[in-house]
Parts: C-alpha cells; structure tokens; sequence
DNA sequence: TTGGCAATTTACTAACTAGTAAGTAAAATA
DNA sequence: TATTTTACTTACTAGTTAGTAAATTGCCAA
C-alpha cells in the first residue's frame, strides 16, 4: 500500500508539473510512464482514463491553495505580506522552468479539455479570485492598499496579470513578469 | 490562381481562429479539411508542415497589426483612443466565440511548439509590447495617462492582464474582462 | 501454507496524427 | 494546338494516442 501511494503521488506530482510546463493536451501517458519507469497501463490502474487524472491534479491543486489559506501562518498575515505571499507563489512558478498557473493553462486549452475538468477549472479560479479580492479589501480598509472601484474587479486584474505575466514570460524572459509584479506593488502602496 | 488564392486564405483563415480557440495543438488538418470541404492534402500542398501553416498565420497577425498601426485612423488618433483602439481588439476576440489572443495561447503552448514559432512568438509579442509602451509614453507625456515608472512596465502589466483577462473570462465570464478594461482605465485615467 | 488482494506488466486495439507519392483535371502559357 | 503549371484527390504510411483484458508478482492475514 505505502509502495502504491508512493507511485500514485508521484504520477500526480508529474502530472501537475507536464499541465504547468506543456498544457493538459501536451503531455501523454509515454511521458509520465518513461519518466517514473513504469508501464502506461500502471497510470490506468491508478487513473482509469486521463479526464480523472487531470481531475484529480487539479482538485489535489485547490485543496492546497485552501489549506494554505486557511493555515495560520498565510491567514494571521497582515494584508501586504498577504499579497507577497500570493506574489511569491508565481514568482517561484516562474522560476520553476518556467511553469505557468494551472488555471491560465487550462483556460487557455478550455475548448479542448473535457467538461468535468472545464468545471474544476471555474472552481479553482473562483477560489483565487475571491480570496484575492477578499485580501485586497481587507487591505484597502485597513488604509494600506490604494484602488478605486469593486474589490473584485481589481482581484480580476490582478490575476489575470499574473496569469498572463507568467506566459509573457516565456517569450519575453523572467524581467517582464518581475515587471507586472513591481507595477502592482506601486499601483496599490502608493 | 485566384481559385489557389482562395483556398489558401480559407485555411490561414481557419488556421488562425483554430488556433485562437483550441491552440496550435489543439486541431489537426482534418478539422481544417473537412470544414473546408477539402483533403488534408490539399493543406499541404499550400502550406508544407503544420508548422509553416502556424508560422504563416502568426507572420500574417504580425503584418496586420503593423499595417494597422502605421495607418493614419490609427497613428493619427490621440492617446487615449489608441489605447481603447487597442482595449477594442481584445473585447472584439472575447465577443468572438472567447477567442484568446494568439500570442497567450502560443505562450501557454511554448515548450510543445516548433522553434520557428518560438521566433514568431517572440517577434510578435515584442511588436505588441512596443507599441503599447509607446503609446503610454506619449499619453503621459501630453498629461492624459497616471502611471508612475517605465512605460514598458505598465505596458508588460497590461498586455499581460489583457491576455490574461481573455483566458479568465473563459472560465468565469465576459463581465470578468470587462472588468480588468474598466480597471485599467481608472487607474490610467484618474 | 494457502488464499486473496493490491499493484503491476504484457500484449494488444482502434482511432487519430502529420506527412507523402503518384495521379488527374483544368487552366495558363508558348 | 501542345506543353507546362496549378490545384488539387486518391490512397497510403509510420508513429502516437488513450484505453483494455488478461496474466503475473509480491505481500499479508487466516
């Protein structure tokens, strides 16, 4: 059993890495097999069909963000180091070989993905954007963030910044995603 | 040769609007061929590899916009209307069956494309980045645009949100890139 | 020690992928 | 009118894809 959730966890971390580095439809089962050295029909037996296990990388994704969230250590911060923390979480994607966020990977292949990960999808990037917006008003009452107009809209900007700061990137190298950050934290302190 | 011509433009047309719904990845020849009425082979007899067919679309986005640009309804219109000229491409994509921007689904897709569409990516991106940095400077400088630091830092930030954005309204909606436009106006404009 | 279960491999399939070679009908050219 | 070129189609290939059924291995409990 320890063998199994040994290999099931690491199908899944794999699986997570490949979405972020090649997009759902950019990875196969032969990649995730040769990699850990085991046979495609062992991915199977954990993960009857590659829908489930894209699933799964993203729910497993979404209870993390939640637990970290919800963890003291992220919830006790005041609202700036909050913001850093989210920040630093695309900051260390970036310079992760470069991966981008699991939901703007997603959204990008939304129209060839299958339904029940469309809907993961809603779901994951539902939770980042209400608790960025939620942060940033908390920020704003407590007279440390500066913006004009719906928390929710600015969480939007943001995020979507972030997400397409990641994928810019790739084309235009690490300096222009620091750009997007830095221009926030100058936006929204000063 | 007009009939040759027709063709060809069906599938660069089909091409693109393939590739700006389901990535480069995300649709084969036989889409095109059949919803072209034509055999796959017919598509290589135009276009070589699929990898030309992407180059020629992304060289043919490039020559657009630079087209565009260079045209005096464009380059004669004050800051502020180049800049909602610009906000208006990308409402237009998302009004368009949420169409994404080529260059954010060919970034998502970087390490699983062809080098030479790396180059076009590149190029374009650059292309769309300088403008936009330009058009910042001169807004500020005749005292229309707010922004403090390098114009190619708010200009990373909201090209990024603007490809960013087109890829979360997917998931949460059109409302959610109008939005991020409405956001970036009041913090250029106010 | 034996029976059973969990985890895996072997060996396979059907569908789809980009790409190719050879042939054809019609239009342009000489 | 003869020849060449353009714009295809027909018919095929080799490789890859997710997925499956059946056999096998190794551990654990009765």
């Amino acid at each position: 059993m320890s063998k199994s959730s040994n290999t099931k966890r690491a199908i899944l971390n794999l699986a997570e890495a490949l979405m972020q580095d090649k997009g759902f439809n950019g990875f196969s089962y032969a990649h995730i097999a040769s990699e850990l050295g085991v046979k495609n029909a062992a991915i199977h037996y954990h993960f009857p069909s590659k829908e489930a296990l894209g699933g799964a990388v993203v729910q497993r994704y979404r209870d993390r963000f939640q637990l970290w969230v919800n963890n003291p250590s992220v919830k006790d911060l005041p609202p700036v180091k909050k913001l850093e923390w989210f920040f630093g979480i695309y900051s260390d994607m970036r310079a992760d070989k470069g991966k981008v966020c699991l939901a703007g990977s997603l959204e990008t292949e939304f129209n060839v993905i299958p339904e029940s990960l469309r809907a993961q999808t809603k779901a994951l990037t539902n939770e980042l954007l209400s608790w960025l917006a939620a942060t940033l008003e908390e920020g704003r009452r407590a007279g440390v963030f500066h913006f004009t107009g719906d928390p929710t809209r600015k969480a939007s900007l943001i995020l979507s910044s972030l997400q397409g700061g990641l994928q810019l990137a790739r084309a235009l190298g690490t300096d222009m995603f620091h750009a997007v950050v830095e221009q926030h934290k100058q936006d929204l302190l000063v």
